[in-house]
DNA sequence: TCTGGGGTCCTAGGACCC
DNA sequence: TCTGGGGTCCTAGGACCC
């Protein structure tokens, strides 16, 4: 087989499980979930096979995954085993080719040079799983879009192969949800018009998906039809956004312990720009409410900051100023605008004096 | 069943400018 | 009197992803 560009995807298979069995090995057979506290508002991360039979998925309340299944077993998250074991798989995977990171449990290598993509795909597997103790799935075929399909094709431990060419046709039966990017609201969209399938969204007719998707409608299609010409990026650039939120337990409405939580996230935003040499023009504070809607209000700043301080002063002024006193079940802090102090500025105010200290920053609304 | 936390991207409207 | 058109920047919210 010819192939011009190949593409794996490799997808560890319920990722936050397995590396829970590294540590844990008595937990094998079970049915196990990662995730938050079942008796409070935490959600289900990662859930074992034999905890999927009952029904039991990510993202689920816990207390529902519970009730689904009363003998499952919670168990909290090791994020550093996580990490260093992110690590081992994508070293493993620069080995092959330019790999983009996409999450600690997923990535894209553009084996395009390798003489042999099929083979490649089966060797990657086996080299995770034998490094790590962990199983990963692979998807092969020209593009990301179809890759990741087919590395969740037959999970676990699966290697999807879709060959130039067959692209559209290893699509058309599959659920339009199946595409990364079509959510539950796009499928509800397209259930209106008996869409249900790639295939059928691929062959629709065009002037009226038009109507109701506008510029988005022919992207669709393309995307049905397993056309994607995105490459695989291996630097991930710079972040655009660092943000923390705390769900409580139960909805509250002090005051005091708002001022106390943006303060501490302020101070761990604060140290993350400082990591990253970054500062913020744009503090954002979020806040939702018990009945789930959410609202968020941001402030700009003139002279960027980093400062535990200013991220938190600028938080509790927007809280002071939009907050009526309702009970709130959430509260986050994000900054955003992020620049490189010592690029960008000097380069647009060459004549700016650092010999004396930025005045206090200056809100412009 | 009552919904985490950390992100990215897109859209739409308003302000402002020429 | 009641009215242009385009461009850019900013904000808020929503969809989506893992």
């Amino acid at each position: 087989m010819v192939w011009t560009t190949a593409i794996i995807h490799l997808d560890m298979d319920a990722f936050f499980v397995n590396v829970h069995l590294l540590e844990f090995p008595e937990d094998k057979g079970k049915p196990i979930a990662v995730g938050g506290n079942p008796s409070g508002r935490g959600v289900v991360a990662s859930a074992s096979y034999e905890a999927r039979k009952f029904g039991v998925h990510s993202a689920m309340p816990s207390s529902r995954a519970i009730k689904l299944c009363p003998q499952i077993k919670f168990v909290r998250h090791n994020w550093p085993l996580i990490k260093a074991t992110s690590a081992a798989v994508m070293d493993i995977l620069e080995e092959f080719g330019p790999t983009e990171r996409m999450s600690v449990d997923e990535a894209y290598v553009d084996v395009s040079e390798h003489k042999d993509p099929e083979t490649i795909a089966l060797i990657m597997r086996e080299r995770v799983k034998a490094a790590t103790q962990c199983p990963a799935s692979v998807g092969l075929s020209p593009s990301k879009l179809v890759s990741k399909i087919a590395s969740d094709y037959d999970k676990p431990e699966g290697c999807t192969i879709i060959l130039p060419g067959d692209e559209e046709q290893f699509l058309a039966p599959l659920p339009v949800r199946a595409i990364s990017g079509i959510g539950p609201a796009t499928a509800s969209k397209l259930a209106q018009f008996n869409i249900e399938s790639c295939g059928q969204l691929a062959n629709f007719d065009y002037p009226t998906l038009f109507a109701t998707f506008k510029n988005q409608a022919e992207s669709l299609q393309r995307r049905a039809r397993g056309i994607d010409q995105r490459k695989v990026v291996s630097d991930p650039g710079q972040s655009k956004s660092i943000s923390q939120e705390t769900t409580f337990n139960n909805d509250l409405d002090d005051k005091e312990y708002f001022y106390k939580k943006i303060s501490e996230m302020a101070d761990s935003l604060s140290g993350s720009l400082r990591r990253k040499n970054l500062i913020a023009h744009t503090v954002t504070l979020k806040i939702r409410w018990n009945d789930f809607t959410t609202f968020t209000r941001q402030k700009s700043i003139e002279n960027g900051t980093d400062t535990q301080k200013e991220i938190a002063r600028l938080g509790r002024g927007i809280l002071d100023q939009f907050w009526e006193g309702e009970k709130l079940r959430l509260i986050g802090l994000g900054v955003s605008n992020l620049i490189e102090p010592t690029g960008r500025q000097l380069e647009l105010f060459p004549d700016l004096d650092l010999s004396e200290p930025p005045s206090d920053s200056v809100e412009y609304n």
